[in-house]
RNA sequence: GCUCGGGUGGCGGAAUGGUAUACGCGGAGGUCUCAAAAACCUCUGGCCCCUGCGGCCGUGCGGGUUCGAGUCCCGCCCCGAGCACCA
């Protein structure tokens, strides 16, 4: 491996003990444990400051390098605002539950229960050993009862609301895994795990309604303080669209049989040719004549054994569809359009139904193009001619034509008023639309919460009275799921049976457990109070503590970790347990590593693994590498030979702080450069810039060094806290050695005078005619007649300069360009 | 197709509309050494007359705005991520 032979920094010379990362890091990381230096006094604190990791999943690989990349970054901003004066609590669990957990499980033929404490172990010793500041006294796992007791009561609460509900659903099934995938989980009609294209099936699940919370969702998106990736990402999941619903009368059937349709695009209604319902949509049948039932029962049986996703996901895929044999009435022309049935519509979205206007609508051109349905224009482009016949759909902006009274009408304004005129006749309202779905929480596998609810004959569905909490996962040794599609709960009598909370007579348990998005979307509110038994959150620090103040992830938990705590917060915050409605005040995204340009996989062999980096560079070289090779919030390219670097500029900085000198007066030069560092590391660490801050402090090594001279003391001990939150170990172990009392990140940061990191001189750039030609060095207040004077006292400039300026531009501090 | 990011030396990357390439890696030369490693010092975008403190060209491509554009505007190309028949 490349690594072998990549030369290892001796730092050793004479006098000066070498910089041994294995040494200080274990010293530094045992004291921090037996002093409890991370761990906050939580009800005392007066300026408290939570912040938040995204707990990872304890795979049995160990920790990722994509983790502990997220981790530091965490982890230094956390560090700095503890040097800044703040109380800060970094808080670490595990998010153990869940399919991956046990899909490795059955593949091994361990038990999860045997499985995951080992994993934690081996993840405890990782990131113990990447010296993060995490308070170990309040450690989590989702799968501990004492936890997943206070999971199944948020499930509780939500169902006490109303806001959980029982569907039969189509959904997506995966054959291999033997379970139901959210929409989210599946990727190109694929499983997002093992790949296996995904079938449809029916059956009984539980949901929340999340979609009633979408406009609270998408409005607080405008005051929160998100990283515009993420909120844009939510947006876009939310999918908010502003229409009309549109009645369209059925005059040859029964009364009652009125289409309702959902359209953003209600100006376009006089061009509205024919109807489109879903295969499932509940009025077909009434609809359908005899004369055209076959047909229409046909295509609607080789749409429903389509799986779901294929349906949604092909692309570029033939228009299909049948005609019903039935008309409905266009309520602003008052003709009879036919009925048709086509799978590019979905039951799930608006109303299952949607007017067609091949004209300006790209599938219905192509569907209305293939059975030879009328297209009509009835909006026109600025310079269009609307004599011409259309040759492809239009769907840019314009005026009305073919349209009565609205003719001219521009395509904004006919909007509001072809709804206003058509609902004066009872045959619109203007209507909200959103894309996302509401979020089916049900998983018919074994390694999860049950989901706390017993069924009854005689009393329905009653909820497992909180008292009874938790319901234990019992430990069984057949968890492996089959395809009768039940949970392998389900096979376990002397577990589910059990007598109706309500009336005492035989009852069953539900088999189904959660989704450990239920697990996530939560667990933040459970670290200040891990200790407590009999609430899942204690208020008074929760009032304290919470919302968490920094929160930093990856984008890929944008729209469902990210969403579902958002609104699983809302509802708690509506029910009258928590004084805020929005879990994370800041939340930043941050990128991602990879190698080579690829992402790192087992496959394709780049994986790295943190424990031999930190091994042969110490976990502080290899903090500050992660950090040092991209923008945090862009994610980099790992490569090995860039550590050494960082390496290098930790050996300086250990042979720095012990050889200074004591005695003697600073160096003014230095001291500027100090000061200037102070101020950029300052600025560039809380905006997760960690790169640049890492850079400044390398700069300013370079000039402490410079020529070889011996730092002065004075110049060197302000670097220490600087570097601190970057590479925690050797910053501890040199504050001690320089005489510092107690942890370093206890020692404040450094504070920054702004009179002594003034320049006295700069060198001024001289443009001729915008082109740069010199520089000069001027006093830092230089005016511009003294400028230009100095200016042309060069011999280069004056040459260029022979005339008189037609104009001088002088940018103080900066450059001067005279135009000529 | 849509929505977000990105395209800057040999490489990772830096740059409130104001010195493009900070910092690091790599490379070249040197100091120290019997020698090597380490450490330290100097140089390191391309081209031209190496005569200078010289000139020209350079941030994916083509235009534009500006005294001045990597940065702003218009039109493209390429790469990455996410979404995808959402009416």
């Amino acid at each position: 491996m490349t690594l072998s032979t990549l030369p290892v920094p001796d730092p050793a010379s004479p006098g000066t003990p070498a910089y041994d990362p294995a040494a200080i890091e274990g010293k530094w990381q045992s004291r921090w444990r037996s002093d409890g230096t991370n761990t906050p006094d939580l009800r005392g604190a007066d300026r408290p400051f939570y912040q938040l990791m995204m707990f990872p999943y304890p795979s049995a690989e160990g920790l990722h390098v994509g983790n502990l990349y997220a981790f530091t970054g965490n982890d230094i901003h956390g560090r700095f605002q503890r040097l800044l004066g703040r109380t800060v609590f970094e808080p670490m669990g595990f998010d153990a539950f869940g399919i991956h957990s046990e899909n490795y499980a059955l593949k091994q033929g361990i038990h999860p229960n045997e499985l995951i404490p080992r994993n934690i172990e081996n993840f405890r010793r990782q990131l113990r050993r990447a010296g993060l500041m995490l308070d170990w006294s309040r450690e989590l796992s989702t799968t501990d009862p004492a936890f997943y007791k206070w999971t199944q009561w948020v499930f509780l609460k939500l169902l006490e609301r109303g806001l959980a509900y029982k569907k039969k659903a189509a959904v997506n099934w995966c054959p291999l895994d033997k379970t139901v995938l959210a929409n989210e989980q599946v990727i190109d009609g694929r499983c997002e795990r093992c790949g296996t294209t995904v079938e449809q099936r029916q059956l009984e699940q539980w949901f929340f309604r999340i979609t009633d919370y979408a406009p609270r969702l998408l409005g607080n998106l405008e005051w929160i303080d998100w990283s515009d990736s993420t909120k844009t990402a939510q947006r876009n999941w939310i999918g908010e669209s502003d229409g009309a619903e549109v009645v369209f009368a059925v005059p040859a059937s029964s009364a009652e049989s009125r289409i309702r349709v959902f359209t953003t695009r209600p100006d376009t209604i006089f061009g509205a040719t024919y109807l489109v319902l879903a295969p499932e949509h509940p009025l077909v049948d009434a609809l359908t004549p005899a004369d055209h039932r076959a047909e229409v029962t046909a295509y609607r049986e080789r749409a429903s054994k389509q799986d779901v996703v294929s349906r949604k996901v092909v692309t570029d895929r033939e228009k299909t569809g049948v005609f019903t044999g039935a008309y409905a009435e266009n309520p602003a022309t008052g003709e009879p359009i036919p009925i048709w049935i086509a799978d590019y519509v979905l039951m799930e979205y608006g109303t299952g139904a949607i007017m067609a206007v091949p004209g300006h609508d790209e599938r219905d051109w192509e569907f209305a193009a293939k059975f030879g349905l009328p297209i009509v224009r009835v909006v026109a482009g600025q310079a269009e001619s609307t004599e011409e016949p259309l040759a492809a759909p239009y769907t840019g902006d314009g005026s009305l034509v073919g349209s009565g009274r609205f003719d001219g009408m521009p395509v904004d304004e006919a909007k509001r008023a072809v709804t206003a005129w058509l609902a004066d006749r009872g045959a619109a309202t203007p209507v909200v639309n959103y894309r996302l779905h509401d979020w089916c929480i049900s998983r018919q596998r074994y390694w999860g919460p049950p989901i706390p609810v017993i069924y009854c004959d005689a009393c329905g569905v009653q909820p497992v009275p909180e008292r009874d909490l938790p319901v234990l996962l019992p430990d069984i040794a057949d968890f492996r799921p089959d395809d009768s599609g039940v949970s392998p709960l389900a096979r376990h009598a002397e577990w589910y049976r059990v007598p109706c909370p309500a009336c005492g007579r035989d009852g069953r348990r539900e088999t189904d457990v959660s989704d450990t998005f239920l697990d996530s979307a939560w667990y933040f509110l459970r670290y200040t109070s891990t200790d407590l038994d009999d609430q899942p959150f204690d208020p008074e620090l929760t009032r304290k503590w919470l919302p968490v103040d920094s929160y930093i992830g990856g984008n890929e938990h944008a729209v469902l970790h990210l969403l579902y705590t958002r609104f699983v917060t809302m509802v708690l915050h509506d029910m009258g347990y928590l004084p805020f409605e929005e879990p994370f005040t800041r939340f930043r995204a941050h990128g991602h590593i990879v190698r080579d340009g690829a992402k790192m996989s087992k496959t394709k062999g780049n994986v790295v693994n943190p424990d031999v980096y930190m091994e042969q560079w110490g976990a502080d070289a290899f903090r500050m590498y992660l950090m040092f090779l991209g923008p945090f919030e862009e994610g980099g390219d790992f490569r090995d030979s860039g550590i050494s670097g960082v390496r290098r500029f930790l050996d300086r900085l250990w042979k720095s702080a012990l050889e200074c000198d004591g005695e003697g007066e600073p160096s003014p030069a230095v001291m500027r450069k100090l000061h200037q560092t102070i101020k950029k590391v300052g600025d560039d660490t809380p905006r997760l810039s960690f790169n640049t801050a890492i850079a400044a402090m390398m700069e300013y090594m370079n000039v402490l060094r410079s020529g070889e001279r011996t730092p002065n003391r004075a110049e060197v001990a302000p670097l220490v806290p600087l570097v601190a939150p970057y590479a925690p170990h050797v910053a501890e172990e040199l504050w001690e050695r320089l005489g510092g009392e107690g942890s370093v990140f206890d020692a404040g940061w450094p504070a920054y005078d702004a009179a002594l990191a003034a320049e006295e001189r700069f060198e001024l750039v001289v443009q001729v005619n915008g082109k740069v030609r010199g520089r000069i060095a001027v006093p830092r207040d230089v005016t511009q007649e003294d400028a230009l004077a100095a200016a042309l006292a060069d011999q280069t400039i004056a040459r260029l300069v022979t005339g008189p300026p037609k104009k001088v531009i002088f940018v103080p501090g900066r450059l001067l360009n005279i135009v000529v």
